[in-house]
DNA sequence: CAGCAAAATGTTAGCGCTACCATCATTAAT
DNA sequence: ATTAATGATGGTAGCGCTAACATTTTGCTG
């Protein structure tokens, strides 16, 4: 049996909750009767129930984070910006990917709500109807990252229709008028579809067309080389490529080198992350950087802050995004 | 005040017993009864509290996964194939990373446990004493991956220094008499020496130098760039490069394509651990592909099998590795 | 050194759930 | 019909900890 308070109480000849002062502000208890519990903490090998503490303090100190994926390294970079700051803290995050669907979020918030989440992370503001319900109605911290919009509690994040506006901006400014837009399943990945609203929306509003090619899976490289492909068969009359992310666009540019497609002469490519990758193909891509990691950054300050009731000037950060030129596009 | 098991039992005019057991062995009870405690549960909008019940059963069905680094998309593998098997049957990781660094992987141990969670998974074999003590001592399942030899419990990985061998052997067919090992921070992601030792076995048995260049710090694309330049210039003999990853052979392909350096007839590059990119670059990497998905689910499964007392054939799995030869080397 | 505020420690009563054993209802067999 | 065996449900106690209040000790003032 593992020792409890109550054993170290006694090697210590004190009561059980001073034990437990012991470990939770230690400021309150005399230096001298400190030192005698750490001593018998560590004499009867005492290992702290955690389950216990937050069972009888209603708060878990757990934060769930619901991601879509834990394949993208996007997601995977947010998650660390979430974590440094959450450790600091004390917190531990819970994780769990949805796979981009929706339906599989809401059984996750269901299930992390029964642990006592300190607060929430999930990512972005679509959800379903029981989601919605039950993130409105949760009196825990809520904070949707990613996108920025009507949020239910907190929100950081930025905004994919201007970015999307933005790189089609630019390339219209670099005299392309024929812009393909590729994605892979929009449907799921549906930020990349708001970025392409604003991407069609600047182009239509020159009076140009903006074709958009849905590439069936979710994919890395691989997909990203096979529009290439598709689309110098498809669109002949095409300039451009406006790629939904930087690994669509890298997997395009590998492709290229390999075939001695010449980028941007025969084909301009366009990315969206800013990915490291980027800046080390041959030419370098063209993309917009998001700042990831303070997303997760912000996001946990600003958890925290809400857990421990500091205000906060606004519920809502635009992290805001960067045009990275490179030699692509 | 969230609504309890007592609130769904009077709801369902039972006592609280039968809604536990509703929720956690619905078959032992009357489908009329479950149907009725179904209802009151949805009725009062019940949030089963999971704190509670790991607190009275003393089984969280928490999994502690410990890993080095969540940058490195080699460990998010291994977490992807942990997450899905783990989900599948109902246990919540709770994940952390060391940074590399070995007393902090035992404060880490330290604070898990406080979880009382069903099983630790731990990356590497090597720990400072105090935790090797510890997960001695603890009688929760132990798995230890990516590594083979003497574990405490379970262990799934694979035999390092037999990649570096299986590689040099690879590069000394190739007719190469000069190659340099590149590491990056080999004190830490010893893994990665233990390779270099494999290496060096071999090119030593065949009277050959086995130069280290250790990049100093643990980098991506760039360091591999980087120790590109260097070995031309500090290594003008060398016909090759083994690096310790892909990150930084991908790095240094990339790099040679910028330089117009030739790989591999100015010199070869091989790699260690068949990321998806050695695939998409010119000349395609020759790596050694490393199942880590595989290694992720098979502890997963192992793990399970030892909770629920089920036997194992053996307690210790390798998982075997894989040439894969491309234009590079 | 009394007297009092502040600091330090203790007592009691749960947190919400499940293990354990007891009880009651149902069916099958004699 | 009676018993036994099985199946379904309930009562009680306690998991290990902390909140809230109660009590004791300490340090200081006049």
């Amino acid at each position: 049996m593992q020792p409890t308070i109550a054993d170290v109480a006694m090697e210590a000849r004190v009561s059980a909750i001073t034990v437990s002062r012991v470990l939770n502000s230690p400021d309150v208890v005399r230096p001298a009767t400190r030192a005698r519990v750490e001593a018998a903490i560590d004499k009867v090998g005492y290992v702290r129930n955690m389950l216990a503490g937050s069972l009888a303090s209603a708060s878990s100190r757990f934060i769930a984070v619901i991601v879509p994926s834990l394949s993208n390294i996007v997601f995977i970079e947010v998650i660390n910006g979430l974590q440094s700051e959450f450790e600091r803290q004390g917190y531990q995050i819970l994780l769990a990917n949805t796979d981009y669907d929706l339906d599989r979020e809401c059984q996750l918030v269901r299930t992390f709500l029964g642990w006592s989440p300190s607060a929430l992370v999930v990512t972005g503001l679509r959800h379903n109807d029981a989601c919605q319900r039950i993130l409105s109605e949760c009196d825990s911290p809520i904070a949707e990252i990613m996108e920025l919009g009507d949020a239910i509690d907190l929100n950081i994040g930025l905004d994919h229709p201007e970015a999307g506006r933005c790189m089609a901006r630019y390339l219209l400014g670099k005299g392309h008028r024929n812009i393909v837009y590729v994605a892979a399943q929009v449907a799921r990945d549906y930020r990349a579809g708001l970025r392409y609203d604003g991407h069609r929306e600047v182009l239509e509003a020159s009076g140009l067309r903006a074709p958009l090619l849905d590439m069936g899976q979710l994919g890395q490289f691989e997909t990203g080389a096979r529009a290439l492909d598709r689309v110098l068969v498809d669109y002949p009359d095409a300039s451009a490529i406006h790629f939904a992310n930087d690994d669509l666009a890298a997997g395009a540019l590998l492709h290229a080198q390999r075939q001695g497609i010449r980028v941007p002469e025969t084909i301009a490519i366009a990315g969206f992350n800013g990915l490291p990758i980027g800046q080390h193909v041959t030419p370098r891509l063209t993309t917009i950087t998001s700042p990831r990691h303070r997303i997760g950054r912000l996001a946990a300050e600003q958890v925290i802050a809400r857990i421990e009731g500091r205000a906060l000037s606004s519920n809502q950060t635009d992290v805001s995004f960067e045009l990275s030129i490179g030699e692509s596009a």
